[in-house]
DNA sequence: CATGAATGAGCCTTCATTCAT
DNA sequence: AATGAATGAAGGCTCATTCAT
């Protein structure tokens, strides 16, 4: 009958299958709409029937609206840095990596940009989440300095690579976040000077 | 009775007044609790009664929440920007005024920590939050631009000029958030670096 | 200064005077405005702006909005009563007469429309409203007796009366209202008939 | 604990059912309401906690307050109309069923009393409420055409037919009202009146 | 495991009314 | 007598979360 018809429509996908893969299409869809209206403006519902399911399989995966949000930006930040090393691992020349590693950034803060617009929110206001941003940004730093030593550049502080890095994630949500555009200043400019960066590091 | 008791506990409430002191009261109410709770953690009737009122006042002076986050906003930014010229007014070598700006930026970031962290999803959802903070952005531009011609300096691309605010203001939160002591980092090194960053572009 | 002269926008008018005339611009603009959006649809802070006056000044006149809706109400009722006894007095032949009536009876419904679409609400609501409305309907049926013994038409049933009264009543609403164009009737052709139950009454 | 002990207080709720008879429920509990208090004096709440749920269902069946008013007027007015045609098929002599059609208008006004009372002002203010009011009428007037065809009764102006109507509607709630007995009117007589009206019609 | 109806605390907002000036 | 800022109860509505099926 109708009901059953409503239902096809809403979530035209087949159901039932290994729990992992509820979860996944949960947080799948669960980044989208965090995406598209921020993490206040999704209401956890929604999610659900983006996903395919009924509202109660949320909590079943999910002790809270928060820890589907921590998955999607662990998701997120997983991929990235998948992605990161990946392009490190291809032996490219620095000036080339330099480039890619750059799109690479700007790339995700644009797929990413309405689950950043209420990380920083989120940080502040949750430990939990704090607790996982800075270990991504600990990893972060590890990972620097062992590309460098790897490729036998010259060793630097810390400090400059987390200097760096806050240099980098903000220009990259200014990009995603068309901010360039509305300052008009030229984009390419932009991501030049990025590159020029990162070059540097890898030099 | 207890009705007139109970008023004399609740709050020192100088009540009367021209409504734009109300109206201070209530924007100074609203940007301490948006900072120690963030904007979704507070509530209007809250922010009323912090200040002194009844809950009905607040909607006197404001159509909504988001008006006066505005508000707040408004009023931390113009205080930063005072700041600023004023430091710049001083006539300092460039050295002390590079360090003097680092440390106003630091200051304001940590005054205004709650406040920030909600500012990006607003400026994210919100069309009227995100146009006041990228004019807010320009004029900072605006200003770099002209600083630098009154005192002689080389001329830079604003590309360069907003990439330096982008890593001003993301450090600064990073510092204010004490997220430098979390990775194990020197807040002072990081500092100096900074410094380094405004001297250049003042010499 | 500014504040003079918005003032002087909202209500271009003299203030001070005898207390009566307070009232009345008081009663003329809640009737104003209760015609225009209702009784729940009027605020008495509104009514008071709207008469030239500060919002205080509202309670210093009526005890709450139900009384100034009352006195609106009189106030209507009363110029209706004055209206009709006036062309009662005139002497015109009967036909003339049932059809200056009916007229009236349309205009009044006309003018009052919003006042007349709340009384039912208030009515029921409230007691002091309904024992005014009972009141005047009594009144209603007592002058309908009195004019035809006047003029010796043959006595009526007082119930009968009633049941005419309800009938103008109604159907002054639903031409007022605009009912008979939706309903897509004739306005002219009810009228008329109408004017016969009229001018059957004073034959 | 306490929590369940309170639960089990509140209210024998059958919870769990098809959503049509929560939406059933909630009518029923409207309807109630505001025929005790007016549409006013009822609030979304009290809806829901009366018809045995928690706040939040009200919203789930309903986009607002005026939308239930609506549901509950429907209900009404569909069940009145059934019963006005029931009686209709019965045959019944003209006598007999003017009669009967008297009392069924009698009772529903008494019956929805209040409901009634609030239905003025929101057919005032409100376009969707309006709307359905006008094509109730337009049925009734259909019906009444209908009718006098089938038994062959002479044809009439659709304005008379409009006409009596109102005077149906508003002398109903006069007696519903109770307005008659306080006017020192006789109930009997008024009703003799209207079946005599009604008896023409079906002649 | 999934379903989806139900929960209810709590937020935003309005407005009749008061009262210090 | 007038002013208008302030009051605060109360109502509309949302949404994260629970739980009976």
């Amino acid at each position: 009958m109708a009901r059953a018809l409503e239902r096809e429509l809403r979530a035209p996908r087949p159901r039932r299958g290994p729990p992992s893969q509820t979860r996944e299409r949960l947080v799948a869809a669960a980044a989208k709409l965090f995406n598209r209206a921020g993490y206040h403006g999704t209401d956890s519902n929604q999610i659900a029937r983006a996903a395919g399911y009924a509202t109660g399989v949320f909590y079943k995966h999910f002790a809270d609206k928060r820890e589907i949000f921590l998955a999607a930006y662990e998701t997120w930040v997983v991929s990235e840095w998948k992605a990161v090393e990946n392009q490190l691992s291809l032996g490219d020349p620095p000036a080339v990596t330099a480039r890619r590693l750059v799109e690479l950034t700007v790339d995700f803060h644009t797929r990413w940009l309405g689950l950043r617009a209420s990380l920083m929110e989120l940080v502040f206001t949750d430990a939990k989440v704090r607790r996982f941003y800075r270990d991504q940004r600990r990893q972060q730093l590890d990972l620097m300095a062992r590309i460098r030593s790897r490729i036998g550049a010259p060793r630097r502080r810390r400090e400059d690579d987390a200097i760096h890095l806050f240099t980098m994630e903000r220009t990259g949500d200014a990009i995603a976040q068309g901010e360039l555009g509305e300052l008009g200043l030229d984009r390419e400019v932009v991501i030049e000077a990025l590159v020029k960066k990162v070059a540097a590091l890898l030099a």
